[in-house]
RNA sequence: GCCGAUGUGGCGGAAUGGCAGACGCAACGGACUUAAAAUCCGUUUCCGGGAAACUGGAGUGUGGGUUCGACCCCCACCAUCGGUACCA
């Protein structure tokens, strides 16, 4: 297939076309303030994620989400706005780190040559990039602004009161005030624990094979997402972000957003909100407390035992002298055990007890304190109630331990005298009616719960609350290829660099391995570690998501080297199109495995920002699309050891890039996943080679010229039928990203035409411009060769307006009118547009067909729908 | 376990209350050709009847329901894929 001759000249069009948009900049987007920024035309911001340039080049499944954006911007240009539709890349990360070790050569290099791989594949697509807007998370130009933010996350602290991010200037003034004789180190201690970038010992998850901690985030199933090493717990200090703060905002700030329900869901069960009450825990001969957060305090009456997380630190001072050997046993054992060990044994409960009693303070019952590993430190205040007749988990671990289970919530409302006190036989968890419970008896379990924490809050037990699962966000990483953090050390106090000063660069390095402990590569090089006398740098460096939290923001103004985003940029391209307040993005396209990360960080840091005043938008991205995964052709997910990887290179080699992008969006929805075919790209190969032939016919010599049957002739009604349906449709069907519908009308216009004799031009002045957004080079080429034969092919196929339809073109005067009796479809009649109910079923009444499916029968009813149907019911 | 998505010919899919299978692939038949490729024309959901134009029945994962009418809406279930996992 691939020696033999191509059904079109593709392979010097293309080249040749690319090479024009590129030297033209024929998609350059203009800034305020450029000479040529035309303030009238609408703005338009279409994104995709960009790609991490690994080793292996650009993938089918990237070209997909690529093809889709491209043919949105092009489409919009078309459409008069001014398109923003940039390229970059996020190019630090662990593999390029890892291939440089493997290697011995420094990440850069390697980085920049994966690099230029992929922007000449991407080049080779035709996708319309303002390629002067390209940008690289590596690049020190770049992460000088990465930094930058991070200052900004350092120096301000949230405000309950305002709920917002503020200076945190301002808080050392009000605590100035407050508490003028604080000493300097309890004032630091305050600050710090304000700061939205801090340093907390944490227990975090290490992995000793990558040498570095990860963010929960990246540990699946106990194991590092990157290579799928094992990763262990351990306490280690580390730089923290504080986006627990932001957690109600992360979830109701969604509200606005065009983006699927389902990864609204996904944000909102990662953040994991959830209502209930706090409350408070005398221990029995003891001056200390328990507090514990539940959802349910209306089951505090069946609260018949206590847990401890075993990291607790009360743990310690309630534990009875006779227990301590065993607890001590039981926390060692706990804490050795991994991740994936406490995932693996979590059908068996295990826990001691440590001889305390706590009291209840709903009716002074002395119930036993355990500690155990199904309560977590990390959530809640680390202690619970147990209610083992209600929760699931505390009525596996009280079976296990011989622990007492009451009921106190019914299915049923309690009729009066009855209460049953034998322990129930199984757990009930649904809502219900509260049993005994003293004053909450026969209340339904939401009345139930509300009366109970007023009760708590009348007598200062405790009080309404909401918890998160979402946890502070483990910023720091122990690699040498990744940001460093604009930060110094005098001792074990960090301080943070000037803005002046940034950016912070890595050192050069021979050996950037890891050091195989908790130290990272960067403390290698003394001299660059060694700050001054007294100062020493910081020598972690951020997670990759630092650099991808803001690039849709830098390509708005890339070059601007006294701030991240210039503000009259950012007025222009960081608003909404429909909302002042949400989505600068109108388009961001990119695939799932970014639902929570990538984007809760994203949108995390762009309110901070917002907040202190340097953005105008709340929200980054207005409307969000998932692309589908692209299947083998073996209907497996694509992998190298399954050895069916498909290359966008040896498509375009064989079939060209436009057929490469028509395929991809001929495939199916955009959001679905779906599987590749060889056959499919030949299918849609053949489409484009009988677009060619519309206008072109090959001579003796095997040359191509311009067909002689295309003539500047009229169209038939039919044919201005089918041209103007085309246009409809697509257009349609292009803002509903339905690209898979478009290119099958296209296919049935072109059917329509490719076997006339003669063919109207006109026909090609609507086609070219309407495919142009999907396969550009072939319409460019056809553009340009037509211009000297026929009028109205001036300048480029990709700088043309976008062709409107004429409904008058559409509608026939007569419509086919369907009829059925009982449903069943007797006849098919040709009646006017402009036919009354009546006519018509009257029409539908004397069709011999359908009279004889009346024969015997009583008509009971009709049914008719003008200009469609008409359904004769009958008995 | 919980949450979410999906389920339509031999295959990718179309139609989201009104003619199920648009468009494409594959297959089969034909034209062109010394031959092949390419191209063009035609047939193609399944089962049955007919030499044929045709014609009868079934049909959108399964079972129920709403409706004159359901791939589409509602209820229950099954399967596949994805996310998540002791979050009190």
């Amino acid at each position: 297939m691939s020696t033999q001759r191509k059904q079109y000249p593709f392979p010097e069009f293309e080249a040749k076309w690319q090479k024009h948009w590129l030297d033209k900049k024929s998609f350059r987007a203009s800034n305020p303030g450029d000479a040529d920024f035309d303030a009238k035309k609408p703005k338009y911001y279409v994104l995709d994620m960009f790609p991490y340039p690994s080793g292996d080049g650009l993938h089918v499944g990237h070209v997909e989400g690529y093809t889709a954006t491209d043919i949105i911007a092009r489409y919009k240009r078309m459409n008069g706005f001014n398109v923003l539709h940039p390229m970059g890349w996020d190019a630090f990360g662990l593999p390029a780190e890892q291939f440089a070790i493997k290697t011995g050569q420094h990440p850069r290099v390697t980085t920049e040559r994966n690099v230029a791989r992929f922007r000449e594949q991407l080049q080779g697509i035709g996708f319309s990039y303002d390629w002067d807007r390209e940008v690289s998370t590596t690049d020190p130009e770049y992460f000088k602004w990465t930094q930058w933010i991070f200052l900004k996350l350092y120096n301000s602290w949230f405000d309950p009161a305002q709920n917002k991010a503020r200076p945190i200037s301002e808080l050392i003034t009000q605590r100035k005030s407050e508490l003028p004789n604080e000493s300097e180190t309890e004032h630091r201690a305050f600050l710090d624990s304000k700061r939205l970038a801090f340093v907390s010992e944490v227990p975090v998850n290490w992995c000793p094979e990558l040498g570095t901690v990860l963010a929960n985030e990246e540990v699946v199933d106990g194991k590092s997402e990157v290579g799928g090493f094992p990763v262990e717990r351990r306490p280690m200090r580390q730089w923290m972000l504080r986006i627990t703060d932001y957690a109600e905002r992360l979830i109701s700030e969604l509200d606005g957003l065009d983006w699927p329900e389902s990864i609204k869901l996904l944000q909102r069960n990662w953040i994991g909100k959830s209502e209930g009450a706090q409350a408070k825990f005398d221990i029995a001969d003891s001056a200390a407390e328990i507090e514990v957060f539940t959802t349910r305090p209306d089951t505090l009456f069946g609260a018949t035992y206590m847990v401890l997380a075993p990291e607790h630190s009360l743990v310690d001072e309630i534990i009875t002298e006779g227990q301590k050997a065993a607890v001590a046993e039981y926390r060692k054992k706990v804490g050795s055990k991994s991740d994936l060990e406490r995932t693996d044994l979590a059908k068996d409960k295990s826990g001691i007890f440590t001889g305390a009693y706590a009291i209840n303070p709903v009716n002074e019952e002395r119930i036993p304190i355990w500690i155990a590993d199904y309560v977590l430190m990390g959530y809640g205040t680390g202690a619970i109630m147990a209610v083992p007749a209600h929760d699931e988990r505390d009525w596996e671990f009280a079976t296990q331990f011989g622990l007492p289970i009451r009921q106190v919530v019914a299915q049923e409302p309690p009729t009066s005298g009855t209460v049953c006190d034998m322990p129930p036989a199984e757990c009930f968890k649904e809502i219900g009616y509260a049993v005994n419970s003293g004053f909450l008896d026969g209340l339904k379990t939401p009345e139930a719960k509300q009366k109970m924490a007023e009760w708590l809050e009348v007598k200062s037990l405790g009080k309404r609350t909401i918890n998160y699962k979402l946890r502070d966000w483990l910023f720091s990483r122990q690699r040498y290829w990744g940001e460093p953090f604009p930060v110094v050390w005098a001792g074990r106090q960090h301080q943070a660099l000037e803005e002046s000063e940034l950016p912070v660069v890595q050192p050069e390095m021979e050996d950037f391995k890891p050091t195989g402990t908790a130290e990272p590569p960067l403390a290698k090089a003394k001299d660059w570690v060694r700050y001054s006398d007294k100062l020493q740098r910081e020598t972690n460096t951020m997670p990759q998501w630092a650099g991808s939290c803001w690039y849709y923001l830098r390509f708005c103004d890339p070059k601007n080297a006294g701030r991240f985003i210039g503000e009259e940029a950012e007025r222009y391209w960081a608003q909404g199109t429909n909302s002042k307040t949400h989505g600068g993005v109108d388009l961001y396209i990119g695939g799932t495995e970014h639902a929570v990360l990538h984007l809760l960080y994203a949108r995390f840091w762009h309110k901070v920002l917002f907040d202190l005043g340097y953005l105008s938008t709340v929200e980054p991205f207005q409307r969000l699309i998932n692309q589908g995964i692209i299947l083998g052709p073996d209907n497996q997910k694509m992998s190298k050891s399954r050895g069916n990887v498909v290359s966008p290179d040896t498509v375009i080699a064989e079939f060209g890039a436009d057929a490469l992008r028509l395929y991809e969006m001929f495939m199916g929805p955009l959001e679905q996943m779906k599987p590749w075919s060889q056959k499919g790209v030949e299918g849609v190969y053949r489409f484009l080679a009988r677009v060619w032939r519309l206008a072109m016919e090959e001579n003796q010599e095997g040359d191509w010229t311009v067909s002689p049957a295309l003539k500047e002739m009229e169209m038939t009604p039919r044919q201005l039928k089918v041209v103007h349906a085309t246009i409809k449709k697509v257009t349609e069907d292009i803002e509903k990203l339905s690209f898979n519908t478009a290119i099958a009308q296209m296919m049935i216009c072109v059917n329509e035409f490719a076997s006339s004799e003669e063919r109207p031009v006109e026909m090609l002045r609507v086609l070219l411009r309407i495919l142009s957004p999907l396969a550009p080079h072939l319409t460019e080429e056809l553009w340009e060769i037509l211009r000297g034969k026929f009028s109205g092919f001036e300048g480029l196929a990709s700088q043309q307006t976008w062709p409107t339809y004429k409904e008058d073109y559409l509608l026939e005067e007569e419509v086919e009118i369907v009829l059925q009796v009982n449903g069943k479809i007797r006849d098919k009649i040709l009646i006017s547009k402009n036919a009354t109910k009546e006519s018509t079923e009257e029409a539908a009444m004397s069709n011999p067909k359908v009279k004889e499916g009346l024969e015997g029968k009583t008509v009971v009813k009709v049914v008719v729908v003008p200009a469609k149907l008409v359904n004769i019911v009958v008995k």
